[in-house]
DNA sequence: CGCGTTACATTGCAGTTGTAACGTAAACGG
DNA sequence: CCGTTTACGTTACAACTGCAATGTAACGCG
């Protein structure tokens, strides 16, 4: 194998030319050709590490998934070992906002990836978020909590770890369309979460 | 004035046409060719009654706007007068929720300008629901209810009701998503709406 | 040293886009 | 009855799109 190149590398720079080219100016406006000028590449060289658009496509997706996957275990990490779950929820669905200009910047793509994948559903399917699998770990640490005494015996696990989810997706959009601000939107994520947990 | 034509009805049903494009092949099919095939009619005629692209897709967005307002109002209307708070709420976001296929297609649509008018600011303001007004409104609902003793008093009426209008957007989205079912979101919300409300 | 494979760059092409320009028919006001 | 205004239809055009084709240079392997 001739002329050594990093070929994920490579593909990793054109995505984020195109992350940034959406983030800016929408999704309708990555072709080919302003893609590899944002990146300082030339088309053609786009064209050599992605044979079709919808192929690049597929890549930034993924791109973005990644660092929205990167940025949950982060704000985890950075919580210590063993925490409580009402802390523990509070850093997952805190990390899910869109609150800072990086994760702003993500959530429009993704929010345009969506609308994209809305009616391509080949394309969505590697967006669609494992919801089913986050709504059963959420319920079980509502669970573990309401058999330490910590939350609300009466709620139902399940509804409420898909009212978090929901809740916490609705403020990102919030957020993403500036219909409200970060402080607001933590209080909100806050008082909800203080419906199911009890204590203080 | 020469040659009677309602120049109302013909922009309705040119967006019209738009709209159905856009639910079916993606905002991005919608160019002026397409929504005047799809209509039926030449694109000179499309291009007599919308100067620009622009003027056309704002115009859509308007009609969308005003179909959901219509359902909410109808979904109200439909519930007879002096309702509990409760019943009301329930109403009014379970009317934002994309349950039956004309809603679902619409809120596709929606979440497509979302995402496009996201970057194109002066476009996205029609869009912009007047969110505050609505939180003022709910929080307002919930007040009344506290002062009857139908609501948990604990509660911040304000953050409540962001909650409940984010939570219901959430669920909007996942149900767009086919992330979820309608029988789910709707038990989503009334467990939220069982957070607020104390009695039965 | 070939030489084949890889990594780009350049060019071309057919199709679509938004929009302007021009043409025509018909209805009303005078 | 005539001219102006409105309601279209048709055509043209420059810009852009994704993609194929073809070029060229460089590196590793035999």
């Amino acid at each position: 194998m001739p002329k050594v190149v990093d070929h994920h590398e490579r593909r990793t720079l054109i995505a984020d030319a195109l992350l940034r080219v959406a983030a800016r100016d929408g999704l309708e406006a990555v072709s080919l050709r302003h893609v590899a000028t944002e990146a300082g590449v030339t088309s053609g060289m786009v064209q050599h590490y992605f044979r079709t658009k919808d192929e690049m496509m597929q890549f930034a997706l993924g791109v973005v998934r990644e660092r929205n996957e990167a940025r949950i275990t982060a704000a985890v990490t950075r919580l210590g070992p063993a925490p409580a779950p009402r802390d523990f929820l509070h850093a997952v669905l805190a990390g899910l906002l869109p609150l800072d200009d990086a994760s702003r910047a993500d959530g429009l793509v993704a929010l345009a990836f969506l609308a994209y994948a809305a009616v391509r559903p080949e394309a969505g399917t590697s967006l669609r978020r494992d919801a089913p699998q986050m709504v059963a770990y959420i319920a079980d640490q509502i669970r573990t909590a309401q058999a330490a005494g910590a939350a609300r015996a009466g709620v139902d696990p399940e509804a409420a770890a898909t009212g978090l989810l929901a809740v916490t997706e609705g403020l990102g959009m919030y957020l993403l369309t500036a219909q409200t601000t970060p402080e607001n939107a933590i209080r909100t994520l806050d008082a909800h979460l203080a419906f199911v947990f009890s204590g203080s």
